[in-house]
DNA sequence: TAGACTGGTTTGTATAACAAACTAGTATGG
DNA sequence: CCATACTAGTTTGTTATACAAACCAGTCTA
């Protein structure tokens, strides 16, 4: 584990958001509605909007639209891969850690 | 740990090149030199010089400016903060690490 | 003494984060 | 019904950030 190798890390774990978010859709058995996110995040709507839209793409997060009551819900669950790239990425910053502790 | 902490995590640290710079400063008892950085993490030299100018600016990094052989030599050593603001940053993340993955 | 090299810094540009304003539809009150 | 307010987001515009290209001051070398 070189310093040179975080250079490596993937970008869009690296936003705070970004990372709150794929912690907080890891965590959750079930898939979690924009404003379950937005009360535990305090963001802004269009913030966490684009954020999600970002995680979409990237194939980390899987969107479902759907109706509820006649109102449109939204919810988002952590795909497989979003998983292991968050895990890697954990995993990066802990072997930095244990690295640059151990004596 | 709360996925909604991970917004406090020091925005200086997020950034890949910093955290490869920090590091690199950590593990490092004497001065780094400029070209030193540069080769290790492989980049352009105004790269480097704006990422370190925002280290020095929070004061994570301390830098010397000197002539040797009568050309200039400028080195850069971690500031006890920024060591612990870099410990502080990575035990947030390994705890978090821990967390998720402890089922 | 002209040209190339060293050791950086400044400046311009493209991208990214963010919030404000907007949209589409639903519920509520008069 | 018609207007007003609310819900559930998206789009748009602005600010800030990362980055590389161009630059600069001084030194070495042919």
């Amino acid at each position: 584990m070189k310093p040179s190798e975080l250079i490596d890390l993937n970008p869009i774990l690296t936003d705070r958001v970004r990372l709150a978010i794929m912690t907080t859709l890891y965590a959750s058995e079930d898939p979690v509605e924009f404003n379950s996110l937005l009360d535990t995040l305090d963001l802004t709507k269009g913030n966490l909007s684009s954020h999600i839209r970002k995680l979409e793409e990237v194939g980390f997060v899987e969107v479902t639209k759907e109706f509820v009551d006649r109102k449109p819900k939204t919810t988002y669950l952590c795909t497989a891969e979003g998983k292991k790239e968050l895990l890697s990425y954990l995993n990066t910053l802990e072997n930095l850690l244990s690295k640059i502790t151990k004596q």
